[in-house]
DNA sequence: AGCACGCCGACT
DNA sequence: GTCGGCGTGCTC
């Protein structure tokens, strides 16, 4: 059931039900008083011992919404992550897909108000009904149940179960010409030309979206209204199963041949896919090196052999990249999962994949629940993307479940990285994964040279570091004179990160969560970066009343600004997430780029990812340092990941390119090897640290947060928690901790945590499972638990 | 999660 | 004697 229950329910068919009730099926269920979503993991169980099963309310489809090969997978996942399996479930599915029961109080009389009359009542009497929220409230509260039961038994009020909305199917309708009925003669204007356009659109007679015709024609509405009257076209309704908005309509002819290096590694993947198991690959290969190619020859076999393709991406720009290339080779088989759809185009494609239309799912980490019966070939692209894990609800890494796929469906499973992460490269070096390389780019130049500039070493008029330096400078006006592009790139957007109280030292913090507010210029506004919390720029310090409010430290926007005015008649251009507030203004900033109408890109990492810039010569790093200093064992390998990615934007096409990275510590391993392109010293150097420091692939991780609303309570929780495992048997090898996470309160809630670290991943789970049974009673009820395996950041 | 139940302190 | 808040345990 889609409740957080670790173990599974049995329950009796409807009454009077002849039909099987099928692995995989939905159900609605009785739940306590409530009723449920619930999923069919095995239809032949016996009631347990001792128990009387309730019956099933109702089937919700008859078709299951899942196939039955993924239920040990889910079983799997659950036991991993510690999270219960109804809740795994729930998270697999569309949003939409579970149901549940809420309550809500309807008004079916008059009620006579008085003076006493609680604001809820005078609600209900206004507006007719109370909300689920509402009404949750009223009857949470011993008082006004009552209240509402003497209402009840009045007639007045009712109390009534309200089932959530379930997603529906995007439906459209389609026109489609019937055959010899539209004579030529003695039609109107508007009628010859939805004729025309259907003729002309429609070569296969499938129809064509009444949508579509409209775009192209005006009189659309008018013209298939009158053609129906006569019975000359055919109006019905599609459910659209492909993404209509989707980039799809690029042609990506495939090359006329492969590198040897291309050829060597499909070599490796084809017959490994042919055979029908296992199979774990990591491809390694340098941006430019033509991975995407890789990818799709692999899917090619797969969809030979007769199987399903899975291809995950870090994030929704990725997709539609990669999928303009899979739907330009493999066309109406290719299905698109990722949450930038809405709900119903989520199960419009869901629905795709389950009866087996598409065959080729390309979307983010939770595409590696889709409900493919036979996936022969799971794709992981920028493996090494910390994207890929879900920090919320179920923490699952996308490319940990994707291996664990392919190894429970028999799949290849092909892991594609310029920069591998340290864990996935070690385990190709120790021969858990194959190890192919793609060493060299497609086009005639070489990775482009990187010059380090030393921020320490540059001197100003304010003895401060500059944000643009004479050097990066002069790259920047060269770039101009010649009329190639320029990206420069810094990892923080706003305009200030803080502003500060020149008299007593006070930093803007936000009200809701302990971290300052940054200042966005632009909105004239200080915005807290964590829960959006904002406050006008204009203000005085809440401390001491002082005016004299200054900002500290520079984003994006600050650099833009500093840009306009150094290159006062340079086109400037900006992209980041307050840049591109939707996709629409995304894209359009990007196709600015890509058609040479802007000279100067600055960004944040929106700008590192996958987007082919074929003018773009120059890429400056602003500041190198910024990831550097925070508490993560990942710091070293993610800057230099960031640094690899963002360099390989410069010089794709066919002109060489150039790279300046600014920084404070030039002498660091993660900036030196970036320099050198030098991944296999960064490896060695992290993985020595790793060894020395037990930290992954040396040791596994897991790690507990206590949350809640008071910063006593949590404090509380935490320190009888560390207390408590420190008794345990089952305690693990090493408990780091505990103390105050490094964002110590987020949207009103404080975080305490600590770190279970052990070298057996056995322990570490009977671990998990033993404190479930064991939490100390300050760990329960307000503060929340939660559990993440192999956390990947720990803020 | 959501619900019931039981304990306990505050108030009438 | 009653009410409301809070902790605890169960859900086929």
């Amino acid at each position: 059931v889609a409740a957080p229950l670790f173990s599974t329910l049995t329950y009796l068919p409807p009454e009077g039900r002849e039909n099987p009730i099928r692995t995989g099926q939905r159900l609605l269920v009785p739940l306590g008083r409530r009723t449920v979503t619930g999923y069919v993991l095995d239809p032949d169980t016996a009631v347990p011992l001792g128990m009387e099963a309730k019956r099933i309310t109702a089937v919700e489809d008859e078709e299951p919404a899942f196939p039955a090969s993924m239920v040990p997978f889910f079983r799997f996942v659950a036991g991993y992550y510690h999270f219960p399996i109804g809740e795994v479930i729930r998270a697999a599915l569309p949003a939409g897909m579970s149901r549940h029961s809420t309550k809500v109080i309807e008004l079916t009389g008059v009620p006579d108000l008085r003076d006493d009359s609680p604001d809820w009542l005078r609600q209900l009497a206004s507006r007719g009904r109370l909300p689920a929220g509402a009404a949750r409230k009223v009857l949470a509260r011993a008082g006004d149940r009552k209240l509402v039961e003497e209402l009840e038994a009045a007639g007045v009020i009712a109390v009534r179960e309200k089932l959530s909305k379930a997603a529906g199917l995007a439906r459209r309708t389609f026109v489609r010409l019937v055959d010899g009925e539209a004579g030529e003669k003695d039609l109107s204007r508007p009628e010859a030309r939805v004729v025309e356009l259907l003729r002309e659109m429609d070569r296969d007679g499938d129809g064509v979206a009444r949508s579509e015709l409209a775009r192209r024609y005006s009189g659309t509405a008018a013209g298939i209204k009158r053609l129906s009257g006569r019975g000359a076209v055919e109006i019905f309704e599609k459910t659209v199963f492909r993404d209509p908005l989707a980039g799809g309509d690029m042609h990506f002819p495939p090359p006329e041949r492969l590198t040897p290096d291309q050829e060597q590694a499909l070599a490796a993947i084809v017959p490994a896919i042919r055979e029908k198991t296992f199979a774990p690959f990591l491809l390694h290969g340098v941006t430019g090196s033509g991975k995407t190619e890789v990818y799709l020859k692999a899917a090619a076999a797969a969809l030979a052999e007769g199987r399903g393709v899975l291809v995950l991406v870090p994030e929704i720009a990725l997709a539609t990249q990669i999928e303009a290339h899979f739907v330009s080779r493999f066309g109406e088989e290719v299905a698109l999962l990722h949450s930038g759809l809405t709900r119903s185009q989520r199960l419009g494609q869901w629905q795709g994949i389950r009866s087996g239309a598409a065959r080729v799912v390309i979307g983010a980490r939770s595409a590696v629940f889709a409900p493919m019966a036979d996936p022969g070939l799971i794709i992981v692209d920028e493996e090494h993307d910390p994207a890929y894990k879900q920090e919320d609800g179920l923490r699952y890494h996308g490319r940990d479940l994707a291996i664990l796929r392919a190894q429970m469906a028999g799949a290849a499973v092909l892991m594609g990285s310029a920069t591998p992460s340290v864990a996935t490269f070690h385990k190709a070096v120790n021969k858990k994964f194959r190890l192919l390389t793609l060493p060299q780019r497609i086009s005639p130049h070489p990775m482009p040279e990187i010059r380090i500039v030393d921020l320490k070493k540059v001197l100003t008029v304010s003895g401060r570091p500059p944000m643009i330096s004479p050097e990066l400078r002069r790259e920047i006006e060269k770039n101009l004179e010649r009329g190639e592009q320029s990206l420069i790139f810094l990892n923080r957007r706003g305009y200030a990160n803080m502003v500060v109280c020149r008299d007593c030292g006070e930093v803007v913090g936000c009200r809701n969560c302990r971290v300052a507010l940054t200042l966005h210029q632009m909105e004239a506004a200080m915005v807290c970066h964590h829960c959006g919390f904002r406050l006008p720029r204009e203000l005085v310090c809440t401390n001491c009343r002082s005016a004299r409010l200054v900002p500290l430290g520079f984003g994006t926007e600050r650099i833009e600004a500093e840009l306009a005015r150094l290159f006062p008649d340079a086109r400037l251009s900006r992209l980041d997430r307050d840049s591109a507030a939707n996709r629409e203004r995304f894209f359009s900033i990007l196709k600015q780029v890509r058609n040479g109408e802007t000279d100067i890109l600055v960004g944040t990492q929106m700008i590192t990812k996958g987007h082919d810039f074929p003018r773009v010569t120059l890429v400056g790093v602003i500041c190198a340092d910024t990831g550097l200093g925070l508490p993560d064992y990942k710091a070293g390998e993610r800057t230099f990941q960031l640094l690899a990615q963002v360099a390989g934007r410069a010089g794709r096409a066919d002109l060489p390119g150039r790279v300046v990275v600014q920084t404070m510590q030039p002498d660091h391993y993660a900036i030196a090897c970036a320099r050198n392109h030098d991944y296999h010293t960064l490896y060695q150097r992290e993985l020595a640290l790793r060894r020395r420091l037990r930290f992954p692939p040396f040791g596994f991780l897991v790690c507990l947060r206590c949350e809640s609303e008071s910063e006593e309570r949590t404090r509380e929780a935490a320190l009888a928690l560390a207390e408590r495992i420190k008794t345990m048997q089952e305690r693990p090898a090493e408990l780091l901790g505990p103390s105050p996470a490094p964002l110590a309160k987020l949207q009103k809630r404080y975080r305490w945590h600590m770190l279970a670290r052990d070298t057996s991943r056995t322990r570490l789970k009977e671990f998990c499972a033993a404190l479930r049974q064991n939490l100390p009673r300050a760990c329960r009820g307000q503060v929340k638990v939660i559990v993440d395996v192999d956390p990947e950041s720990m803020l």
